[in-house]
This record gives C-alpha cells, sequence and structure tokens, in this order.
DNA sequence: CAGCTCATGTGAACGGCTTTTACATGAGCC
DNA sequence: GGCTCATGTAAAAGCCGTTCACATGAGCTG
C-alpha cells in the first residue's frame, strides 16, 4: 500500500502535514467539551500547535470550519440512519423503531457533531452543500415512512409519508434536545430518552393504526417478521408501549 | 398624573433611571435579531447610551443576564400556557391541543425568549431560580396531561401522566426548533408548523386510544364534553388527523 | 443648607478572540 | 540549483468581556 507516501506526506510532510484534518479533530473535540458557542478558532489553532492565523489557509473563517463539521456530521448520520434502517429488515416496524434509536444514540455519541448540525444556530440553507447533506439524511426517515406508509392497514386512510417522516424526525430530535444531551438531560426522567422516544413512536404508530404489539423493553425473540394480517381488530396492545413502573 | 411619584420611584435611579431594565429590553431585541450567540454584553449598553462597564452594576456578567431573560420568558411561557389551557374548557382534549398552539406561536412570536430558554446553551440547572420556573411553565403541561390521562377510555392500560407530558414537550419542542424558527424554518414544508404539531399529537392522542374524531380546523360545535364511551372499537377516525391538500 | 454615604456610571486597562496583511519557508518541479 | 506556490508566522487593528480606580449625585442626617 501506499503507506510510504503517505508517512512522508502526513508525518514529514513540511510545515504541518495536514493542518486541516487535524484542525477539524481539534474543534471536534472542542465542541464536544464546551460547546459550539463555547468554541474558539485560535484555541483549535493552539491545540494543532500552529498560530492564531493558520487556520484561514483552510478556512475562510470561523463559521467554515464550523459547517465543515456539520457536513461531516451530516454524512456520517445518513450513514448511521441508513446502517440502522437496514432497508427495512426485519421488518417495516422494528426497522423503523432501530431509526430512532439510531438518532438518540447519535445526538448522545456524537456531541459536537450533534451540537454542530442542530444547535450552533448556523444558517443550514445558506451552504448548499450542507443543505444537500441534511436533505440526504432526512431522506433515510422520509424513506422508511414511505414503506411504513405503505403498509398502512386496508380501511384507514393512507398517512403522507412526508408527513410521518416529519413527525418522527421532530419526536426524534425533542427527545434528544430536551432530555438527551448537555445540561437539560439532567431532569429527572421516569424513564431513559431512549424508552420514552420508543414509547412515542409505538404510541404514534398505533394511533396511524399499525400492528405494534411488541413491548418496548422486552426482548422477544422476534416472532413471525410481520405477518401483514389485518390488524384493524382492536389496535391496543395488551401491555401499552410504556414500560412497568419497574 | 402620578409623573412625580413615577420619576421619583422608578426613575429614582441616579444616571440613567433604570439601566436594568433598559439593558433587558436592548437585549431583548438584539437576541431576536441575531441570537443569543450572537448577542454581545457591549451592544447592549450601548443601545441603552451607557458605557461598556455600566451593565455590571446590574448583573454579574453576561451569562446573568441571559438568565433572567430566559427567567422572564419561563414565566410568560408559563403565563401562555396556562391561559391555553384554560382548566381543560371547554374539554380536555380541545384544551390540550390549545396548549400545543399556544407553545408554538410563544416559540414563534417570542423569539428572544425561546432562543434565552431553549437554545442559548445555559445551563438552567445551575441557577435554581430559572429551574423552578422551567419546571413551573413544564408543569402546566404535566396537569394538563393528567387531566387527559385520567380519561383514558376504559379497558385501556391508563398511560403515565408524566409520560405524556413528557412526550407532548418533545414533539412541540421538536416542530418548534426545527421547522418553526430562524433559517431552519425556511425548509420547505407541506404544511404549517401549527398543523404539523397538531396531527402529531392527534395522532398519539389517538394511539392512547382517546377519541380524536374532529377534524382539525373544524370548529366543532361541541358535543357532549368527552363522552365516555368505549371507543375501543375501529379507533380510526373517518377524516384522519391531517387536512385534506387543500 | 452642609456634608456624608453609597449606589450607580465612567475611563482606562488587560487579556483574549477574529481577521487581515506583509513576510518567511520549504516542497515539488524544471 | 533555482523558481514558484502553498503553507505557516508575526504583527496589528478592532471588538468584546471584565476589572478597577475614580467620579457623581440622590437621599439621608443634622
Amino acid at each position: 500500500m501506499s503507506w510510504r507516501k503517505e508517512t512522508r506526506r502526513a508525518e514529514r510532510g513540511y510545515h504541518h502535514g495536514n493542518l486541516k484534518e487535524a484542525l477539524l479533530q481539534a474543534a471536534l473535540g472542542l465542541i464536544a467539551e464546551k460547546g459550539a458557542a463555547g468554541f474558539t478558532f485560535a484555541d483549535a489553532a493552539r491545540m494543532a500547535g500552529v498560530s492564531a492565523a493558520a487556520p484561514y489557509r483552510h478556512f475562510r473563517d470561523r463559521d467554515e470550519l464550523l459547517s465543515s463539521i456539520a457536513q461531516r456530521g451530516f454524512e456520517q448520520f445518513e450513514a448511521r440512519l441508513t446502517a440502522a434502517w437496514d432497508d427495512g429488515r426485519p421488518d417495516t416496524v422494528t426497522a423503523f423503531e432501530r431509526v430512532g434509536r439510531a438518532y438518540l444514540a447519535f445526538a448522545r455519541e456524537e456531541p459536537a457533531f450533534y451540537n454542530a448540525m442542530f444547535e450552533s444556530g448556523l444558517p443550514v440553507d445558506a451552504n448548499p452543500a450542507l443543505q444537500a447533506a441534511s436533505e440526504r439524511a432526512f431522506n433515510i426517515i422520509r424513506a422508511a415512512a414511505e414503506r411504513l406508509a405503505a403498509l398502512a392497514p386496508p380501511g384507514t386512510p393512507r398517512p403522507p409519508a412526508m408527513m410521518m417522516a416529519l413527525h418522527i424526525w421532530s419526536m426524534a430530535h425533542g427527545v434528544a434536545s430536551l432530555f438527551s444531551r448537555g445540561d437539560a438531560a439532567r431532569r429527572k426522567l421516569p424513564m431513559s430518552p431512549d424508552e420514552l422516544l420508543e414509547a412515542e413512536v409505538l404510541i404514534y404508530l398505533r394511533g396511524l393504526g399499525f400492528p405494534t404489539d411488541r413491548r418496548p423493553p422486552a426482548k422477544s425473540a422476534e416472532p413471525p417478521p410481520v405477518p401483514p394480517e389485518a390488524s384493524s381488530g382492536s389496535g391496543v396492545p395488551p401491555g401499552g408501549p410504556w414500560g412497568k413502573p419497574k
């Protein structure tokens, strides 16, 4: 492999090697630590061992660095949602809920990305590339909603997939941003953010007439993957989507 | 008129009169305009016509000004939610939805407050007074959820009110923060944020087994306030909570 | 009214940040 | 070896937050 060339460029490199990447990594750490508002360009430069002016060779200004991080964040976000969706396997509802959990997991595990993407206040629509990346991520949710909507029980009006996608997104974002991160996460909750979102989505899907007769925390041994039966019977699962107050 | 007395009491202030209030107002305007992150202490001072050091006679630092605004925001928020809830009149479900709309209306009409309260990244739990104000506001939603939970149709497990409250809050916050404010609001949506949230809440409530057979924009003449019928029949209202693509 | 006191406001100063500009350096190519 | 250009530095301007010594004048006391 071309390790040699890499080593000569990256490590032995002239002034720094790959300052751009170093700055992105440094910024990522700083944002995770102090939030997008607290992060400073100068700090990132210091952390990379260069002067305060050096970053301007790679980013027009501080905002462009932030945008780059958000962009990367949306790409990773999309990748994780795609993996979670897994093209609707083993069944649409299960996969759909997995997407919800992946959303929360991303918010929790990648606070810096999430912060840059959703809480930094940078104008997403000002940067076309950023907006496109954001849309690609959303499209995963949208595609999943599309598949779900197609499964709407017969006899019920088919819900618009776009609306469902927006609803799910707002739930996931609401839970993530209110209860799953930073200081706000310290509110004492009767259940974990994951359980909260899962119950919320299940109740919502039930409201649309979908069969959701699995109990969330129960690691049920996967019964026949979505027998496409009508299920328009009672619609009320025996346990309710919220866990027992253990 | 009581000009005199007013002058002596309110403007009892020395040089400026009531700089504290002036600073709060100035900050409010600046935050609405440029966001909590963009707002500067010096700018507020300038706007009030005093030196950059003057504000420190009234606020320990910039963060304390922000906290004061958030505090005030929570108080107004609570007042508006209380008015919207109107103790559950004319019926619980209608009042509940009105609370949701009030939430969005506040986010839209008071961007500065909303920003300081939920998007400024200030540690709510670090300031006891702030946390208390925040809790008082949430308690309105909680109380409404309590009343709603008590109406749960017989034969279905009663949903925990706290969970319902958290769900509703996350929906409202999610919609507000993704679609109803600032730059993100420019995403092209198939429906208004208000309609989006209303449909979301209706579907959710239906998922819990509540009768929600009113079409959102229809000003139905209030049939017997919440007829406690089973409703576990089909559970699927004729119209669906989403509007026709008019 | 004289004078004291203390809350309130000012000006100057420090350090830090962002951004620009002129200059330095060294990598890659001939 | 020498050229060129990308990459990094130093210095400076301008802004902000914050502090401190000092100024001012409102209201009380006598």
